[in-house]
DNA sequence: CGTTGAATTCTACGCCTGTTGAGTTCGTCC
DNA sequence: GGACGAACTCAACAGGCGTAGAATTCAACG
């Protein structure tokens, strides 16, 4: 490769290290899990010894919160969605959504989130209280009526499912399918769930309790 | 501890070890992913000794491929589903597929094999040809006209949604929410996908047939 | 009763991991 | 032009991992 200055001390002109160890450490969280990625081979893929990493994000752990952070901030984008036509909101929070799943930057960073809630209990609490919370909440916190939670829990419930299909197994033709024809097909979907005619749980009828947990 | 026989060779009586290590190696790799579950604590669930597991079954991905395996035939289940009045085909298939998740011993196995997909692009590939092959694609092969693939596509992105935060994620309300009840609001999005009206991609007259977008 | 093989344990090797502490080079401020 | 701290590397520790091989105990069969 390059002429790796294997020597020790501050390198020359500005340093644009801790930059490039957290891009390395979100495409190598991304590629192999929290688990598989190692502090080893993120220094590597950024050309740096293991311990400047932990020199600048104290842990593992550390280094992984900075690198699964949301890329974009919910207070302003939630909002902005949610504002307009109510009839047609599922479409732009899916064009949203895929938008940002498509662009590889920010791709990564929430596959490694999403890769960590899925292994981990204490990473899935974790995106509970980020994705459920800081998302879902704000759409929540917009629309009226009861059983407002289930319904934002089955839009979430969609677009984890579309994730899963279409970024991670690759399921095709899915996978290879242009945004736009995504939300053409799935969008009525998130609407009904959104705003449309719904048998909500609670409702006369069946008294079936039971639960699914252990 | 209980009086845990430390002593070597051949335990007195007949043995149910093997299936005593592989119901310890499902819980295991459910609760911890395929990483994160140790040969070693897998053995000590079971009480046995680390190396039996690999006398057993010869290395820790042997253990995984049989601990793995679906809990039901795919060749006989699906076609019983789809037999039937196609207008309530969506309500068989996702009551089949809740049932099957709500039940906690083939939940165990289905967890990891999808943990391990979400991990390990390897194991992504295997789930692939297993799930989508076995099971969607019997799906498909019973429905007639273009664009199967898209729809099947759509349902196992569908069911991975509702896993994902049901059993996942646990996003309340939808994680206690009784079979019953998710039956009743996702069936439509499912019967949709599977025999309802669908803009499906490549066809023609991309223009106007909801409100301006952007 | 002796032999054979399966069930089971112990010990240990080699590897990889996250993390630490000491040491070296550079930018910056007085 | 020193002093100081930030950037950076090296070498090593302690621990966990999957796995292998020899040793021990039991069951089954002649």
């Amino acid at each position: 490769m390059v002429s790796s200055s294997n020597r020790p001390g501050r390198r020359p002109g500005p340093s644009a290290t801790r930059e490039a160890i957290l891009a390395a450490a979100r495409a190598a969280f991304t590629a192999h899990g929290y688990d598989g990625a190692t502090i080893r081979a993120v220094a590597a893929a950024a050309g740096v010894d293991p311990a400047l990493v932990l020199h600048y994000f104290g842990s593992k752990r550390g280094l992984f919160a900075e690198a699964a952070a949301l890329p974009f901030d919910p207070a302003t984008a939630i909002p902005a969605i949610i504002a307009g036509d109510p009839a047609t909101a599922a479409e732009r929070l899916l064009r949203f959504f895929l938008a940002a799943w498509d662009s590889g930057q920010s791709r990564d960073g929430l596959l490694a989130l999403l890769r960590a809630a899925v292994n981990d209990e204490q990473a899935a609490a974790m995106f509970r209280a980020r994705f459920a919370g800081e998302l879902l909440g704000r759409v929540a916190a917009q629309l009226p009526g009861p059983g407002v939670e289930v319904r934002v829990g089955l839009v979430g419930s969609t677009l984890a499912g579309l994730v899963f299909a279409r970024y991670i197994v690759r399921l095709e033709p899915l996978a290879s399918l242009p945004a736009e024809g995504v939300v053409a097909m799935v969008a009525p979907t998130i609407q009904r769930y959104l705003t449309g005619p719904l048998e909500l749980p609670g409702a006369p009828g069946e008294g079936g309790s039971h639960a699914p947990g252990d």
